[in-house]
RNA sequence: GCUGAUAUAGCUCAGUAGGUAGAGCACUUCCUUGGUAAGGAAGAGGUCAUGGGUUCAAAUCCCAUUAUCAGCUCCA
């Protein structure tokens, strides 16, 4: 039989069955591969036999396949330490993820740093072991009596919910046996780089119903120094943190007498959302939008309408007694939908009104539950750019494409558009309980809509069971500093709630019809995309958007004057300046102004009052001498104009 | 909401065998009138997150609450 390796022209014949971790050897004389794969299937272990001709391909840490194996492995090391040094810890699962992996146990210890160091400790004692890992399968009665012999409830209750039929696979590592499908590296000290990163709770199988268990999480890499640069990373990522130098650079506060999730917008900050919103709506007016704006709280009959009063309350700030019939009783908002509907509803109305672009600077409440908030990405109260399209059957694709396409424009102008992901969030046809409408429409919608995404050349993955529950939605999500991804932006098609709001237009047959609505948002929502772009900016806002364009400095109290005239020529034409002229050496302005991230300091002594032009310093500490006022009007104005990165 | 951690001056942090609260920077005033990352001096600023408890005595020990951080779950 023949045994090829994928991708190349080396070839090894042998008489008998032999294993991939021989036949590589042999075709690789070099190499250490952790597992491979056998005409393109699954991974498989390097003991694996082969016996019939196999085309192979070693899987090592250059892919993520291969990367994978490497840190399900030392998950599995982290069990076996944890193992020795807790024997009632009951183990749970155990995955790779991305730069790592973690271990859920149920254990009473809390895992404190020193003894993470000590399990860490022992991880390392195991790996240098050369402790090979040992597949076996048992038939699943045998197996579960196994888990159950070891004491281990949770591996039972995983096994139990695998087919009747089927075979199940541990693997043995010295006297460790885990159930596991596999597969693993060949000898555990191929594990040369590791460290637990922390401890937190999590529950069994993800369900806030079950017990919480204790989570180790950790990262492994091929090299020590691929190690230690990851963590380095980490370490500047932590830096531009937008909760840290938002509250450093005066972007926002928190009050703790105010409340989680309710940040008060500083001078700064709330500059910068001003600046973007007159973005938004400006762009949505020229794109045929119609602006409403509508009260922040109803009767609860209004939700009683949409749903939320039986669905949402508990998300909800319900003003008054629920339970008093005599007295109204209200709600804030957590969505805008059946405020902004009543424009249309407002009424009757024909297919000529169609389509129908609302748009609204919306502040919403959602009282979500207290762990949830983290500094301006989740909060109970935020403003977004929301909008809805009602329009016909016919025009519903042409205006889903447009959403988008206004998304992307919104995201390439304030530069976030190489950061995010598109996630088409599709039904889940097997829990139907979940969504209301008809299969078809579902189906309908879903492949228009996944046409229109591939016509437009989005990269998108799909995502069952994470639609609304009214309709399928595409969210462009976002990564944070800390690698938490979340939704900036999404677009949702939505074709059963205008009949719910008894919402209709005559059509040319004069028939009536219900609308089709688009929910979407183009720039999400405000204090969100305002911590994503301190993060991507590390706080050094495009010029267009700074709240502070351009700062004054002055060396001597004789150009005040020449400041103040600068200052005024430059507002007059809409540029944001201010003037330091306290009695501090130059070097100490400068240092401030830098650390506050300012676009343009503009330094003036006796020099550049007399000859009248400027010494300008850009963000880079380049410093240019003799500069005239019109030369840097012109600059300023067309960086803030054309909406530069700079 | 759950798991774990944290809370001392505007900021960064000291302050453990319970015994009167500290530093640097920032701030105010004065001196310094100047050249690209910190000139000098003086001063002011703290119910040690809040509320209880133990104790002769609590920033320190205990309980509760609030807020902040990471994670889970949830979500724009």
């Amino acid at each position: 039989m023949k045994i090829q390796l994928k991708n190349s022209e080396k070839l090894m014949e042998y008489n008998e069955p032999v294993s991939i971790f021989k036949a590589l050897k042999e075709l690789l004389p070099d190499s250490k591969p952790f597992a491979a794969k056998v005409n393109d299937g699954e991974a498989v272990d390097l003991t694996s036999m082969l016996d019939k001709d196999a085309i192979i391909e070693p899987l090592d840490f250059s892919s993520a396949e291969g990367r994978e194996i490497y840190r399900h492995s030392t998950s599995h090391l982290l069990a076996m330490a944890v193992k020795e040094l807790f024997p009632e810890a009951k183990l749970a699962i155990g995955p790779a993820i991305e730069n790592g992996f973690y271990y859920d146990f149920d254990i009473d210890v809390l895992f404190s740093p020193d003894q993470l160091e000590q399990i860490e400790k022992q991880m390392k004692k195991l790996a240098k072991k050369n402790i090979k890992p040992e597949r076996f399968t048992l038939p699943r009665a045998e197996a579960i009596a196994k888990m159950k012999e070891l004491g281990e409830p949770y591996k039972v209750e995983l096994i139990e919910d695998l087919p009747e039929d089927s075979v199940i696979s541990f693997y043995k590592m010295g006297d460790f046996v885990d159930l596991c499908k596999g597969p693993h590296l060949p000898y555990l000290n191929y594990i040369k780089a590791f460290k637990l990163t922390q401890v937190a709770g999590a529950y069994w199988r993800g369900n806030e119903k079950n017990k919480m268990l204790k989570r180790i999480y950790g990262v492994s890499f091929d090299t020590k120094e691929a190690l230690d640069s990851y963590l380095e990373a980490q370490e500047e990522a932590k830096k531009r943190d937008h909760n840290k130098i938002g509250r450093e650079l005066e972007y926002f506060t928190t009050v703790d007498y105010i409340g989680q999730g309710l940040p008060i917008m500083l001078p700064k900050g709330s500059r910068t959302l001003q600046i973007l919103q007159r973005f938004v709506e400006d762009e949505e007016e020229r794109r045929g939008y119609l602006l409403t704006k509508t009260p922040l709280m109803a009767k609860s009959d209004l939700y009683r309408i949409s749903g939320h009063w039986d669905h949402y309350r508990s998300n909800m700030f319900v003003l008054g007694d629920p339970n008093d019939e005599k007295s109204e009783c209200f709600a804030l908002r957590p969505m805008t939908c059946p405020f902004q509907f009543q424009h249309f509803l407002n009424k009757t109305r024909s297919y000529r009104d169609l389509p129908m672009r609302l748009n609204e600077t919306s502040t919403l409440f959602r009282n979500e539950a207290s762990g949830e908030m983290h500094g301006l990405i989740r909060l109970r109260q935020f403003t977004i750019s929301e909008g809805h399209i009602i329009c016909t059957k016919e025009q519903v694709e042409h205006e889903f494409e447009e959403s988008v396409k206004l998304a992307k424009y919104m995201l390439e102008t304030v530069g976030l558009d190489d950061d995010v992901s598109y996630r088409f969030s599709l039904w889940d046809e097997n829990n139907r309980d979940k969504y209301i409408g008809d299969p078809e429409t579902w189906e309908n919608t879903q492949d228009f809509m996944r046409k229109i995404l591939m016509d437009i050349g989005i990269d998108f993955t799909e995502a069952k069971g994470e639609a609304a529950f009214y309709g399928p939605k595409l969210d462009i999500q976002i990564k944070n500093v800390f690698g938490k991804e979340d939704t900036l932006i999404t677009v949702q098609v939505d074709f059963q709630l205008a009949s719910r709001f008894e919402m209709f237009y005559t059509d040319k047959d004069g028939i009536k019809k219900n609308p089709i609505i688009i929910h979407r948002t183009s720039i999400g929502c405000y204090e969100r995309t305002l911590a994503l772009l301190l993060e991507k900016y590390a706080g050094a806002l495009p010029m267009w958007m700074s709240p502070e364009q351009v700062r004054i400095l002055t060396i001597t109290d004789r150009n005040d004057e020449w400041a103040k005239e600068v200052q005024t020529r430059l507002q007059s034409v809409g540029i944001r300046v201010t003037i330091d002229n306290r009695n501090e050496k130059i070097g100490l302005k400068i240092r401030e102004a830098r650390l506050e991230r300012l676009p343009y300091m503009l330094i003036l002594g006796d020099k550049e009052s007399e000859n009248k032009t400027l010494s300008v310093r850009d963000r880079a500490g380049e410093t240019t001498d003799g500069v005239s006022l019109d030369e840097f009007t012109s600059k300023a104005l067309e960086l803030i104009n054309t909406k530069a990165k700079y």
